[in-house]
DNA sequence: GGGAATATTCCC
DNA sequence: GGGAATATTCCC
């Protein structure tokens, strides 16, 4: 039959047929179960009702079940459950046994939870990087065609006169890349100056020569 | 004792002793378990030797173990293992239990591994956008100076006489932008021609006018 | 006491 | 037949 939980039924039955109170019965206040006698328990109850010989199965059961134990005054074992009480038949159904270990059902949730983490970082930097890229597309465009615009102006001072001003122009943006220590930078611009185009072809950021990426 | 695997020394045993050769014997090769009977063997050996009444018990361990099922000539199950053969107790260590499904194990391995691959792959491409952050903060901060520094040229020519040429050359500086169809962009550099120096201070690439980040 | 291997049962 | 839940055993 679909209810896969014997055991829990059994014990129910043992308890609430008191065949065997001399062995095990139920709390006083029926929630919770007591050995009278392990012994005896072991000697007429567990041969049985139970595939096993000895009480220590019988308390592994308990406790894959969520059982919890304490002594009594007695010093009894007294087993306890909040849904398992006399003559309850229905919480009874909604004990569950505990899973195996729970560690590698931890461990396969932490490891779904970091992926899925994972995933959600890799497609924020996929955008961000998308966006970035088309960004220092633009960029590069940009100062290419400024380029091609000074090397015109260039051109055109150069032809009215050997103008002066127009070389303390270039010189004031050949310092400005100076004052960012980029000597490559600066070097470009200053073969730039006479070539009127830029070097680096690539869009490729990673390529772009102000930065060594490793 | 140390050695768990019970099930295997049982059935060793059984066909060793010869015993129950009416229900169960070696074939004839010594390689492979014979069922004579199984009525006879769920009667007879399956309650004295395992805690179980059911011969389907018996064969699911068969399987367990990696015994491979056939039936022979007369339509009696022979249950062959490699490594389980008459009078060969060595062999018979050898064997293993076959792991549960196999499925869990593979699954966590599949998400250990993919995780380690994300893992990287995050670090990479973090480390390149790091670097390719980098390039375009300097992008921004040279393509801002030579804003500044075409301010000041501009101002330098006006200052000369009403100098048409140097018109042309911020009219081809606009049309640079214009030809991207950047509106955002030509409007800012329309404005930068009287202002002289660019709008956006940010240099986080995200907050970038030219590109909307969504 | 509970983790983990093994055994048994249930079910598709 | 074998996947998976449950039961039993072994062991720390």
């Amino acid at each position: 039959m679909g209810n896969q939980k014997k055991f829990l039924q059994k014990l129910f039955n043992i308890l609430e047929s008191k065949e065997h109170e001399d062995c095990i019965q139920w709390n006083e206040d029926g929630k919770s179960i007591l050995i009278i006698s392990a012994e005896k328990f072991e000697e007429q109850v567990m041969p049985s009702y139970f595939n096993s010989t000895k009480v220590s199965t019988f308390y592994r059961q308990l406790s894959q079940y969520g059982f919890k134990v304490k002594q009594n005054e007695k010093r009894q074992k007294q087993f306890h459950h909040c849904n398992f009480q006399q003559g309850n038949l229905e919480k009874l159904l909604k004990i569950e046994r505990l899973k195996k270990t729970q560690q590698h059902q931890d461990f396969n949730n932490s490891l779904s939870e970091e992926n899925k983490k994972l995933n959600n970082q890799l497609k924020l930097l996929q955008k961000q990087q998308q966006a970035i890229q088309a960004q220092l597309n633009i960029h590069t465009q940009i100062y290419l065609l400024i380029c091609k615009q000074m090397k015109n102006i260039y051109d055109f001072m150069k032809q009215d006169e050997d103008c002066e001003e127009c070389m303390i122009f270039f010189e004031g943006i050949i310092s400005v890349f100076k004052g960012f220590n980029h000597d490559i930078a600066s070097n470009i611009f200053e073969e730039l100056k006479y070539i009127g185009g830029p070097i680096s072809p690539q869009l490729s950021p990673l390529l772009f020569p102000y930065i060594k990426f490793n």
